[in-house]
DNA sequence: CGGCATCCTTGAGGATACTG
DNA sequence: CAGTATCCTCAAGGATGCCG
């Protein structure tokens, strides 16, 4: 297991991370982690999730690779999702995210309520 | 060291990953781990950023406990951020995250120019 | 069923000017 | 030096309607 030595954020890591990690792909990865699905069902699976927004995200992980599309071309037309295997392997860095947020919201929401009360004391002085 | 087996991706570990791994965070936890910055110093290290959202990123991150920021009342004043204990931690999910990048950068761009010449080939026949 | 096309709102964030 | 205040742009993304 090597780590990165020298973690400067370059233009091509910030966008690709901006184009994986953006506001639905966790949720569709992690749905596509656990079965293939179609269209419909990642939209039941995430019901907050436009469906404009649903292809769009889709669009975006297929693009990079990370997930897969299969056009059933039955009557009416069936579209298989699924992930790939170099989708399968963004799923250990984005465990261990989740894991620090799970772990730490605690002390996070501790902060927050710290420094909003200080913010709140300040002003209202 | 302990996995996440659910990972259902909650709002609040949602907002939490807006928060931190937004735009320009990662840029200045990334020289925050490295020394504590006053202002100017984070702007010289991070060039492309304003000074509006700098001053926006670094609240956001003070609110949420990962960096702390002191003022020095000298004549004039200059002010002092730092990473937090807390911030520290965050360093390995996002050094592990951006393993990934580097690691699969390669074949995210091969994925991604076969899907632009698939979809070129596509509407331009 | 699985989209695409259109319209529209909203807010992030850049540019610029000013201040304790 | 380290911001705040204002204005403005621009693009993400929601709502709605139509289609093969």
């Amino acid at each position: 297991m090597d780590t990165v030595g020298e973690l400067r954020i370059e233009a091509p890591h910030r966008e690709l991370l901006d184009q994986i990690l953006d506001k639905w792909s966790l949720s569709v990865l992690n749905e596509l982690c656990e079965r293939p699905c179609r269209f419909n069902e990642l939209r039941r699976a995430v019901p907050q999730v436009t469906q404009k927004s649903l292809t769009a995200t889709l669009r975006r992980l297929e693009r990079n690779g990370v997930i897969e599309r299969e056009v059933v071309s039955t009557r009416p037309v069936a579209v298989r999702y699924q992930i790939t295997p170099l989708g399968k392997t963004l799923r250990h860095p984005v465990d261990v995210l989740l894991a620090w947020t799970s772990q730490n919201m605690p002390a996070i929401e501790r902060a927050r309520a710290g420094f909003d009360a200080r913010e709140a004391g300040e002003t209202g002085v």
